[in-house]
RNA sequence: GCCGGCGUAGCUCAGGGGUAGAGCAACUGAUUCGUAAUCAGUAGGUCCACAGUUCAAUUCUGUGCGCCGGCACCA
């Protein structure tokens, strides 16, 4: 006799075990026009499902941000059934909801195109114009595994074989299609909606392992409603627009070329910005109590040997041969064990502790060709490294000073929100047990002492220690992993690094490796898709054009450019013979945050008329106005007066 | 690395078994103009590379390289 609790509190008492269905329509005909599914007892089921007990009841409609969800995964169950109609012999294997949409994996010999999308997508508008209610069916596992095979969908029997003995196996039909699922569903096929669209194709391991078969994945996404959709596809252009490899190319600010994949050719301007935020960051350092240091990019095998990579590592590294030796150098992928080797020159006090040791670290990793990705993901790259040798009772404080820092940065380059993952032991990795209860224990103890919060990313950690990572979240909502603080009590070890304590004794430093944007080119990508190219003054590589409108004006231009060049500004001058207005588009499409312009009147007066990018309106100052103004605009946040951090 | 797509002028792109096309940019000349394109002219190509088919290949086929989208990888 169950007694059912709504959000609101109220209970309806039944005298007989009930649907979610006739709980919906007990309380009212709209309900049950527009429930989807529900939460029974916190968990989301099918309506369908038969509550024979006392249970909370949430129902799930189209308005709830949990019904996107359900959406999803039906979806991907309605294209998986359209596939299958269309081309027959194809297998399925999984169809799962993710982030914006769904996927749905099928094995067939011959892959989909975008051309078959249109196809696909109208089957889909027909089966969910159909409203095949999705009916939820218990099975036995050997009838189940019996059942695909006899269908010759050897996937889903395999499916089915890897299942632990102990789960339930169900299937859902919707009309004749039936798929292996554990659902829960909504009532039926309509209940998908329209807003959907199939976005590509795309090949992908079954399992996720590359040893597997590859199959065909069709992408898709799917809304609660078209504005959503159209939304989401204007965010997908938005996006598009911002690419770092269009914007870099637009600006000049580096090229990528064949004979030198996943390394950077950095144009004047591109270098030019990433030498403001090098300075930056230098500065920052400086004043957080850190020692730069430069360390050698090619390093003798025998000290990769002794730090393991190259046991670990060497598939990653690119190996250099000399001719006339019998010697094997590798172009460092990391700089720790170089620093260990500065560490150990000479002997080392507590007293030096906590030591940080930073460096702009050039590494070298050749990473997969595929994953390479414009300027993000390169093979040369450059790390802002630091490592702090401490003691374990230092790990808190650091992580707490190092967070702080870290804040402060990402707050200068625009960036006020990120998370923090917590990253524990992974399947592989070295060190005892304790050895691990110990780091961690640590790392989340200096956590709770500097009042980081963070999310737990279970057996995601160095293979030598835990992490933090810190992802931080741009203009348009998407994360990216920059910054991390690892902690290591392995590498000192193998390294033989140590201190004398207090007690006169030797100890093994534990070593914090830390950075706060991870690579400068990958932050560099990121601070460009961030603003879309319109940096703020302080970052743009050309902060101003002094743009002339008559001759007449050519020497009194000079002179404004020469006098904002002495106040530290990035400037050129355009005296070209062209008129004012094809100059100022000019220099708006090239992204020019300032663009003075000056003709008879500002030579006459002595000012400058600022136009800024992305409006149309201008003021008119006076030069050394001007030149105060933009002077202090463009100076450095951490340079800033106010600035206390 | 794997699956699929793509590779034509500096850029964005069209074309197509018979000696290569546009716009923008560049260059030359004219124009001196008040806030998002002044006009005219000139020049610009190993159609990614190599092999094959063909009387003929930039076009078709194969291989390689690179790029793009995913997957896998990112200790």
């Amino acid at each position: 006799m169950p007694a059912i609790t709504l959000p609101d509190g109220s209970v309806r008492q039944f005298d007989a075990p009930v649907t979610g269905t006739d709980v919906a329509a007990a309380i009212g005909p709209g309900l049950l026009r527009a429930a989807l599914a529900m939460k029974l007892d916190g968990k989301i089921v099918d309506l369908a499902t038969m509550i024979a007990q006392d249970a909370n009841i949430v129902f799930i409609t189209r308005r709830d941000p949990d019904a996107l969800e359900l959406i999803r995964h039906d979806a991907a169950h309605v294209l998986a059934e359209a596939v299958q109609a269309l081309y027959p012999g194809t297998q399925v294997t999984i169809g799962p909801s993710i982030e914006n949409g769904f996927y749905y994996d099928f094995a067939r010999n011959e892959p989909f195109t975008p051309d078959d999308f249109a196809a696909i997508e109208s089957k889909m508008r027909d089966i969910i114009g159909r409203a095949a209610p999705f009916v939820r069916k218990e099975i036995d596992r050997d009838e189940a595994i019996a059942f695909f095979h006899a269908k010759g969908e050897k996937y889903k029997a395999q499916l089915i074989q890897d299942l632990p003995a102990t789960e339930t196996i169900t299937l859902y039909s919707q009309g004749d299609w039936i798929d292996l699922c554990r659902g829960p569903h909504m009532r039926t096929t309509a209940d998908v909606g329209t807003a959907f669209k199939l976005m590509k194709v795309a090949g992908a391991y079954w399992r996720g392992d590359h040893r597997n078969a590859m199959l065909s994945r069709i992408y898709g996404t799917v809304w609660r409603d078209q504005k959503e959709l159209d939304a989401h596809l204007h965010q997908l252009e938005e996006a598009e627009r911002r690419d770092h490899r269009k914007i870099g190319k637009e600006m000049d600010l580096f090229h990528i070329q064949e004979e030198a994949v996943g390394s950077i050719f950095w144009h004047p301007k591109g270098w030019k910005l990433y030498r403001t935020v090098e300075s930056y960051l230098r500065r920052r350092l400086d004043a957080n109590g850190y020692q730069e240091v430069k360390t050698p990019q090619l390093v003798d095998r025998s000290l990769w040997e002794k730090s393991g990579h190259w046991d670990n590592y060497r598939q990653n590294m690119f190996i250099a041969q000399v001719e006339d030796e019998d010697k094997f150098l590798a172009l460092k992928p990391m700089n720790c064990p170089c620093h260990v080797q500065i560490f150990r020159h000479g002997l080392r006090s507590y007293r030096e502790l906590p030591l940080r040791m930073a460096e702009m670290g050039s590494c070298h990793r050749y990473e997969p060709s595929g994953s390479l990705h414009g300027i993000m993901r390169v093979r040369a790259f450059t790390q802002d490294d630091a490592h702090i040798f401490c003691t374990e009772a230092q790990i808190a404080s650091e992580t707490a000073r190092f967070v702080e820092l870290l804040s402060a940065v990402y707050r200068d380059f625009g960036f006020p929100d990120f998370r923090i993952k917590f990253s524990d032991r992974p399947e592989a990795r070295i060190g005892s047990d304790e050895a691990w209860d110990q780091a961690e224990g640590a790392l989340r103890e200096a956590c709770a002492i500097a009042g980081v919060e963070f999310e737990l990313n279970p057996g995601e950690g160095a293979f030598y220690g835990p992490k933090l990572e810190f992802v931080l979240r741009d203009a348009i909502g998407r994360d990216w992993q920059c910054g991390t603080l690892q902690v290591d009590p392995n590498l000192p070890e193998r390294l033989d690094a140590e201190y004398v304590g207090e007690d006169g004794a030797r100890h093994r430093p534990i070593m914090l490796h830390r950075a706060i944007f991870g690579s400068f080119e990958r932050f560099i990508g990121i601070l460009i898709e961030q603003y879309a190219g319109r940096f703020p003054l302080w970052l743009a590589p050309v902060q101003a054009v002094v743009a002339t409108i008559v001759s007449d004006a050519d020497d009194y231009a000079k002179e404004v450019a020469a006098a904002f060049a002495k106040a530290g500004l990035a400037v050129n001058t355009d005296l070209t013979n062209q008129k004012i207005n094809a100059k100022v588009r000019e220099h708006s499409l090239a992204l020019v945050p300032v663009l003075a312009v000056v003709g008879r009147k500002e030579a006459e007066n002595r000012t400058v008329a600022i136009r800024r990018l992305g409006s149309q309106a201008q003021e008119v100052l006076s030069l050394d106005e001007a030149v105060a103004r933009l002077a202090a605009e463009a100076t450095p946040p951490d340079l800033k007066a106010n600035n206390t951090a």
